[in-house]
DNA sequence: GAGACGTGGCC
DNA sequence: TGGCCAAGTCT
């Protein structure tokens, strides 16, 4: 059948050159009974997750070191887990990722439950992360559709409805592929071919296993392939972000543990608004009493919104702050290490 | 179920 | 340079 040569076709492809990743068990080393650890797994998916592999594997590398098992990480700390997060976004799934080996480590003993509908019930597990674990880490068949699959899928069979309505049609599609032969070795073999060849922009279709089946190619524009509805533009917010220093000191603040940047350390910061602060609004929304100037802004580029933060600075005191020397800045998300990095250097 | 939720790289 | 994009989940 098509799609049983489609199969081999492309999982030849995968044992020949599946790139080799810090998470991953090549199927050379499979073979020789060697498998995945679930925890490693896991961890790793969820740092993929709407992330890069070449920005994630900094971080996997550093949380498998201080922390080698589930159960090291359920004993950590918060805060301790919230700033080795810093920096890789999306922090709910910081918070999930504790929350989810906590209830490894106290309800099931520290082992990875072993089945998708296990898995799924975890904090941070949906779908596609229970099925990926499930398949990589216990070889159990199940439909793995994350956004280099869809992606795949719409060009295979050159689908024209756009993303994001044509979900259910491609996840569809993909499961018509899966079979119970080597379910982890096909759910990485289609995000490989996804990630390396069959790229978003410009792919390498004179190199894919599978171009003979391709229907995207066939119409001469795969490039074009998913189809997507236009995009609602962003809006613009504005704030204030107080760098408060103390001699080598930076004053922080605890962010409330739901929502934007949920949990993590921040600058102190006025409300965010459609608005420029004045000068005389930026003061009155102060954390503390001090002479304060303006040291310029930055700008930042969240998901749904673009911020600019306008910078203020002054030498003082202030309650209900944490008071962190520069080194410890690193525990910051992204947009106030701009913000204090911009802040700090308009002082020398 | 539509919107919230980060970041850095690329062209 | 600014919009697009990457191994999604939660509410």
């Amino acid at each position: 059948m098509t799609a049983d040569t489609l199969r081999a076709q492309l999982l030849a492809w995968y044992d020949a050159g599946a790139r080799d990743l810090p998470w991953r068990v090549r199927p050379a080393a499979q073979a020789s009974g060697l498998r995945a650890d679930p925890y490693r797994v896991w961890l790793s998916e969820v740092m993929l997750q709407q992330t890069t592999v070449p920005h994630a594997t900094p971080y996997f590398l550093k949380f498998t070191a201080r922390w080698p098992s589930v159960t090291d990480l359920a004993n950590e700390d918060d805060g301790e887990v919230m700033a080795a997060w810093a920096g890789l976004g999306y922090y709910a799934r910081a918070r999930n990722l504790l929350a989810c080996a906590r209830a490894v480590a106290r309800e099931h003993g520290g082992v990875f439950p072993d089945t998708e509908e296990g898995l799924r019930i975890l904090p941070g597990l949906g779908p596609y992360t229970a099925a990926a674990v499930a398949a990589i880490a216990f070889d159990r068949p199940g439909n793995v559709v994350d956004g280099n699959v869809e992606r795949v899928m719409a060009r295979l069979f050159a689908v024209e409805q756009p993303l994001p309505d044509a979900k259910p049609e491609l996840k569809r599609l993909a499961a018509a592929l899966v079979r119970d032969q080597r379910p982890g070795d096909w759910a990485q073999a289609l995000m490989d071919l996804g990630a390396t060849l069959c790229r978003p922009k410009a792919p390498i279709c004179d190199r894919c296993p599978v171009a003979g089946h391709c229907a995207a190619l066939a119409t001469g524009a795969p490039e074009t392939f998913p189809r997507r509805t236009a995009k609602a533009e962003r809006p613009h917010r504005y704030g204030v972000a107080y760098v408060l220093t103390r001699g080598e000191e930076v004053a922080l603040v605890r962010r409330p543990p739901k929502g934007l940047l949920g949990g993590m350390l921040a600058l102190p910061t006025s409300d965010w608004r459609s608005a420029r602060w004045s000068d005389a609004e930026a003061l009155d929304a102060a954390p503390a009493d001090a002479s304060w100037r303006g040291v310029g802004e930055v700008e930042h580029g969240f998901t749904h919104f673009t911020l600019t933060l306008q910078l203020l600075r002054a030498e003082g005191e202030a309650d209900d702050v944490i008071w962190t020397a520069r080194r410890g800045l690193d525990a910051l998300p992204s947009v106030f290490l701009k913000a204090a990095r911009a802040g700090l250097g308009a002082l020398l």
